[in-house]
DNA sequence: CTGTTAGCGCCTTCAT
DNA sequence: ATGAAGGCGCTAACAG
C-alpha cells in the first residue's frame, strides 16, 4: 500500500530508476519502446513523483514564489489569473504570499522562499528593502518584477508607468477644462505615490498646484471610503471641479455620492479612475479610467519564467513596459470631443 | 559560499546536527544553554531550513494546499485573506491552485497535492468527484470544505447553507409584496445551484413559482452582464418585479440599469444581491445582500488544520456552520418595515 | 541510450 | 538531554 517509488516503476518495467526519472524529465533521450514501457508501469502502480525527493537531489524545485501587497485586490487577483493561466499547464505549482505592503515583512517571506529553491519568483513593484533585493538577485532562478517600470530590475520587470498614467489622465482632464483637480489617494503605497506624482507634475506645468487639493488616507480603498472622500474633499475645497483617484472603487464611491448630492457628473465635475476594473464603464455616467494589462502581466511574467528555464538566454530589453490605455468616458467628457 | 545545513550550525554550537534540529522542532526537549548556542550559531551562519530535505525525511510538509474555483472573485480572496492572516505568524505556507469550477481538473490538482504531503488542505465546496474524494479522505492531512454545508464532509465543513441563504432573501422579498420574483444566476456552479434551489422552494411554498422566471447564463458574473441580462429579463417577462441574483456584482450591473431606465427601486421593482461584497451597500438607493462570512471561514479553516496538526482530536461536530445575515436595504423595502 | 554510484539535508529510531 | 546510524526518493556525474 506504500505509495510506489522510482524504483518500483523500473522493477514493473524491466529497467533502472534513473531511465524512469529520464523518462519522465527527459523523454527524447529514452528510446521509445522504453518510454512506452515505462509509462504503462507507471499507469499500473499510480506513481506520482514525490517532489521533495525531487527538489533534494537536484537543488531547484518546480514551485513559484508570487509575493503580492494584497489579496483582497482585484488588481493581483487578475494578475495572478493571468499567471495561473500560462501554468497550469507545465508543471510548475505556484506559492503564494502577501506582504500586506509591508517591506519588511516581505523581505522575510522573500528569504522564506528563496530557502525553496523557488523555479521563479513573481513580486510586485520595485520598493524591496536592500537584504531582500540582494537576496533577490543572489538566489538562482528567473526572478519577475511586476505592476511598475524602472531602467534598473532585478532581473527583469514587467509592467507599465504609474506616473505616465496618471500624467495623461491629468492632462486629459485638463485639457476638457477642469481645473481644480483633486488627487484622491488610498493606502498610499509606492505605486499610488508614484501616481500622485504624475498627477503633480501636470498640475504645475499647468499652474494648477494646491497642495490642499491632495486627499490621502492610509486606509485601503473601498466604495464606502470614496464616499466619505468625496465628502470631506468638498468641505476642505469647494471650488473642487474634478477628481483623479488612484482607484477604481474610490471613483465608484465618488460618483455614488455625487449622484446622491445632485453634483452634476461632468459638467460641474469630473471623475477618473484607475485601474478599470470593470464597474467604471457601466456606471450613469460611465467613469473615465485608466487600463492596465494585469492578466498580461501575470501571463508575461509566468512566460519569462518558463523560457528562462528552458534555457532562452536573458533578454537584452529587461524592463517590459505593457503601457496603460486611458479610457475615456462620459465622466470627464465636457467637450464632446474626448 | 555554500548554504549551510544543520551539521554547520551543529559545528559552529559544538553539537550535533540532530540537537539543533531538536533545538528548531521541540525546544522543550534541549537544555537553555545549548537553545542559547544553537540559536547564535544560527544567526552566525545564517541557516534557513530546507523544506525538502525535512520534507523527504518526515514525509510530511509545511505546505497548506488551497483550491478555489477562481482567483477573480472576491468571495475566495476574501477566503484567502482570512486564511493568510492566521497562517502568516506560523510556519505553514500557501500553495493554490484554481479548479476554474472544473471537478476533473480538480481532480488532477488533488492528486498533485497529495503528493506532497500537505499539512492541510483547504478546498471550495462539496460536489468532488468520487476519486477527489477518496484521494481527500485517504491524504494524512487534516482536509476542510468550505463555502457549504453538509453532514457528511471528507474531514470538515466550514460554511454556511447557500439554500436557506436564498431562501430567507425571497422570503424577505415576498413578505415585502413582489410577487413576480426572478432569479438571475451567472456561472451556475454548484453554490449557484443551490441558491436557486433555495429560491425555487421558497417560490413554490408561496404558489409564486414560474419557470420563466429563471434567467441563467454560464458567463462569469460582472456588473456588465447584470445589466445584459436585466434587458433580457424585462423583454421575457415584463411583468416582472424583482430579482434575487446570485452574486452582488449581477445585483450592481441590474441596479445600474434600472437607474438608467428608470425603473423605480425598491417600489416597482426589488432588488436582492449575494455576499455583500461591499459597493450593494453603497448603490443609490442601497442594495439588499447576504453577507457571508468569508474572512471567518478562511480563519477558522486554517486555524482547524493548526489545531489538529498540533494534537487536537477531531471534533465532534464536523460541519460548522458559521450561518449567513440578511442585510435588509432599501432596495427591497417597500413597506417600511423591513 | 542505459546503468552505477553516491549523495542532497533532514528526521526517525534506537541507544546512551 | 544528547548522539549515532541509516534512509527518505530522487538526480548529478560519470561509465559504458
Amino acid at each position: 500500500m506504500k505509495r510506489p517509488t522510482l524504483i518500483d516503476v523500473g522493477r514493473e518495467a524491466g529497467v533502472s530508476a534513473i531511465t524512469v526519472s529520464r523518462a519522465l524529465r527527459e523523454p527524447e533521450k529514452v528510446s521509445k519502446a522504453l518510454r512506452d514501457r515505462i509509462s504503462k508501469a507507471i499507469d499500473k502502480l499510480g506513481y506520482v513523483p514525490n517532489p521533495a525527493a525531487a527538489s533534494l537531489a537536484s537543488n531547484r524545485s518546480s514551485i513559484i514564489a508570487v509575493l503580492v501587497p494584497s489579496f483582497s485586490n482585484n488588481v493581483f487577483s487578475d494578475v495572478l489569473s493571468g499567471t495561473n493561466a500560462v501554468l497550469e499547464k507545465t508543471g510548475y505549482s505556484i506559492q503564494i504570499a502577501n506582504t500586506g505592503y509591508n517591506p519588511i515583512a516581505e523581505e522575510g517571506m522573500i528569504r522564506k522562499f528563496v530557502s525553496l529553491s523557488p523555479a521563479g519568483v513573481i513580486i510586485a513593484g520595485v520598493d524591496q528593502t536592500a537584504a531582500s533585493r540582494k537576496m533577490l538577485k543572489d538566489v538562482d532562478c528567473p526572478v519577475v518584477q511586476i505592476m511598475d517600470i524602472t531602467d534598473d530590475p532585478v532581473d527583469v520587470i514587467v509592467g507599465f508607468s504609474n506616473f505616465d498614467a496618471a500624467a495623461t489622465s491629468v492632462e486629459h482632464m485638463v485639457a476638457q477644462g477642469y481645473r481644480r483637480i483633486a488627487f484622491v489617494g488610498t493606502r498610499m503605497d509606492p505605486r499610488t505615490q508614484q501616481r500622485m506624482a504624475g498627477y503633480e507634475a501636470v498640475m504645475r506645468k499647468h499652474q494648477l498646484y494646491d497642495a490642499s487639493l491632495f486627499i490621502t488616507t492610509p486606509q485601503k480603498s473601498s466604495v464606502e471610503i470614496g464616499r466619505h472622500l468625496l465628502a470631506g474633499l468638498l468641505d476642505k475645497v469647494p471650488d473642487c471641479d474634478g477628481v483623479f483617484c488612484n482607484n477604481d472603487d474610490v471613483a465608484v464611491g465618488i460618483a455614488l455620492e455625487c449622484q446622491r448630492r445632485n453634483l452634476a457628473v461632468p459638467e460641474a465635475f469630473g471623475i477618473c479612475g484607475f485601474n478599470d476594473l470593470g464597474t467604471t464603464s457601466q456606471m450613469n455616467p460611465a467613469i473615465t479610467s485608466v487600463y492596465t494589462p494585469r492578466v498580461e502581466i501575470g501571463e508575461r511574467a509566468a512566460q519569462y519564467i518558463i523560457d528562462r528555464n528552458a534555457g532562452h538566454p536573458k533578454p537584452e530589453v529587461r524592463n517590459i513596459d505593457l503601457g496603460f490605455t486611458l479610457k475615456v468616458r462620459a465622466s470627464t467628457l465636457r467637450t464632446g470631443t474626448g
